[in-house]
DNA sequence: GATGAATGAGTGTTCATTCAT
DNA sequence: CATGAATGAACACTCATTCAT
């Protein structure tokens, strides 16, 4: 009953997230018992707990991971652009890229926030107006910057979050659209919504100058 | 210990729906149990299984209800209108109303489907197929008539779709924003979002044709 | 699965206190498990807890009824009598009938002080306090009226409530003495204590003036 | 991860007695659990099972232990003495002392009897009763050298014991009474309760017999 | 000898549901 | 229709104990 050989704790706790994160987006934090979460990876009850000492606890350290990991991702893929549209555009990249890829953690991230005590609500929640706080500033820049005029800042960084996180609840990676197409038609609308005019579709662009600006655009 | 005077059962049932809706929308289907829901009513809880026989079934009634009455109040809304743009800004300033007005319903109402059975899933999605279905015939009808161009007419309706909706994870009665000046930000939105020319701010509005339009619109 | 026909909850409550209190007797309030509890008075567990919410709560009312019954009873016991001497007498008769008929319940009453939290043992100490400051105030109308002298009256009265209550922890119903034979020795203990020349054997007893006396005495 | 420097078995052996100790007598044995009793020695639980294979065995041991050095340190004290009073005077010295000393010890000495097996009981049983054999002989010789007389000497026996084991359950080092005052206190009750006329206070001793007979034993 | 990890058998508690009254 | 009581199936969590490292 001691430690199997070659078992690390750390693989294990990786393993208990993983069929956490499953589970939660499957059914909801608080239909997730931990039996059958210990049952995932393969522990007795009794053993889960060397890992998670606390439901609750767990539910905030997972979000809280979650919420880190987006924001340093972020911080990481936006690094080094200037141009607030450039900036806009490789958000949206990086959102759908994320959302899509991490559709599970992205939802409980989501969803999952009243489960969590008011303390522990207050630090992911925060977490998340950092991220608001990113895209919030690109839009003002732009706005400073000319580049698009919006009729409130605020309103409109929420509805843009909001119209781009709605693709986590319908997303399928084997669905109709590749995530680049997705990704296209999302910047497309982004752009829109700033009040930009749609960047032309490849065989309906008649001015150059807009197809260069395009261009550069895609490569963000 | 029969039925205390003034109380009839039609009054009881209606408590219980509005209590549960307040519990489900704070903390969960799962989280709300039938003893605090029959205490929130006046009731033990043995007599709450009077009214209430089964606690899934009544989530299920609960959401069928609620989109039930989102479609009847939908079309209601929306009679005898015919142009598309109408249409829309229409659709739009329902849907704030209703998912201001009735926030707690229509919260509950996009969470909650996972905590339903399958069969009872089907029932409920049905009625949100609708209702997207309505919106897409806008979209798809204004597209035709030529009055905008949308890349992606599924996925610009789930974009507006969700970006409507997540009015409600951050709207305040008693916030910022008036609901009608929140109605105005949200139609400019949408009109960018499919391609039109945002109609112009009052005071900034210098072609007479596009006001007159504003004006039309705004009475919808 | 219903309430059975002609069971009370007064009744159902009445057996769990009285199972209760024989278990933690036997095996201390820590070791007794609810299952067993419940199984005692054929309920099943979950039936229990219409009864017992707490089991933390349960054991501080379980002292509190205890301590309340026990002040009860002596108050009426005492009822009426005003000599010191007689009141002592009185007393010690009162503590070993009560001690030794319910020798389970003032057993825990003294062991499972610990068990309590802070603030419910605040307040079962503070019957203990009145049940001691009962003796204490006998004690000390004696040592007024010039009956005896003592060297220190708390440090008395805590010796003498030490040694009757120590009777708990050996007494047994079967057992060499009668009852009142036992209250007889006590009593003679408790007079030599205070400093009373012990009252004589009825043999024994030279002196007419102390024999009625002690005739008064034992009447008490 | 191997023994930290400076640090012998024996001392870490010394450490958890002590450190259990406290614990069983602030929550009882059942209440504490190894985890907690590691981490008061700075041991993570599993190094703890190289000191302590059993909790159950451990708690005999303590026990054991605790009434062999009680009976030892008591042969050591009485060595010498002959005179049943000098020995029931020294009796009452030895056990408050030894009784305030180690109140812990003591307390738990008493309450924990019920936490042991039959055969662990037995054992420990058995050397309580030596001590309160001790006891009783020094109250037999008195008696059959007739410097007191008794009703009943097994009661007798137990009612001092009880009076003056009752001393742990309130005694606090810090209290209004110092140890010495509270041995003289006790050696006059016990010598009221044996019928001895109790030794005058120092001011009120007219008798200069009495007083010498005082002197001679206040040195015991 | 110290440690991290695993294990099984509990342990108090919750909760939807049933039913005689 | 209201109520008190009963029930079984969970559930999160605890804890003494074991053992490879």
């Amino acid at each position: 009953m001691g430690r199997p050989a070659g078992v690390s704790g750390a693989d294990t706790m990786r393993a208990i997230r993983k069929a956490a994160i499953s589970r939660i987006y499957r059914h909801g934090f608080e239909a997730m018992n931990l039996r059958d979460l210990a049952a995932d990876v393969n522990l007795r009850l009794g053993s889960l707990y060397n890992h998670v000492p606390q439901k609750q606890e767990f539910l905030a350290s997972l979000l809280e991971a979650i919420m880190s990991e987006l924001l340093a991702d972020l911080d990481s893929r936006m690094a080094g652009l200037h141009d607030p549209l450039e900036r806009l555009l490789r958000f949206v990249r990086f959102h759908i890229e994320w959302h899509t890829a991490r559709k599970e953690e992205t939802f409980i991230g989501n969803m999952e926030l009243r489960s969590l005590t008011p303390a522990q609500y207050e630090s992911v929640a925060e977490k998340r107006k950092q991220y608001e706080g990113h895209l919030r500033a690109i839009l003002a820049d732009g706005a400073k910057a000319g580049l698009w005029r919006l009729d409130d800042l605020h309103v409109t960084t929420l509805a843009l979050l909001s119209l781009l996180t709605g693709i986590s609840t319908w997303y399928r990676a084997d669905g109709r659209l590749s995530q680049e197409r997705l990704i296209r038609i999302y910047r497309r609308l982004t752009q829109r919504l700033v009040g930009l005019p749609a960047p032309a579709r490849k065989s309906a662009t008649p001015v150059a100058r807009k197809r260069s600006a395009a261009r550069k655009v895609r490569a963000a």
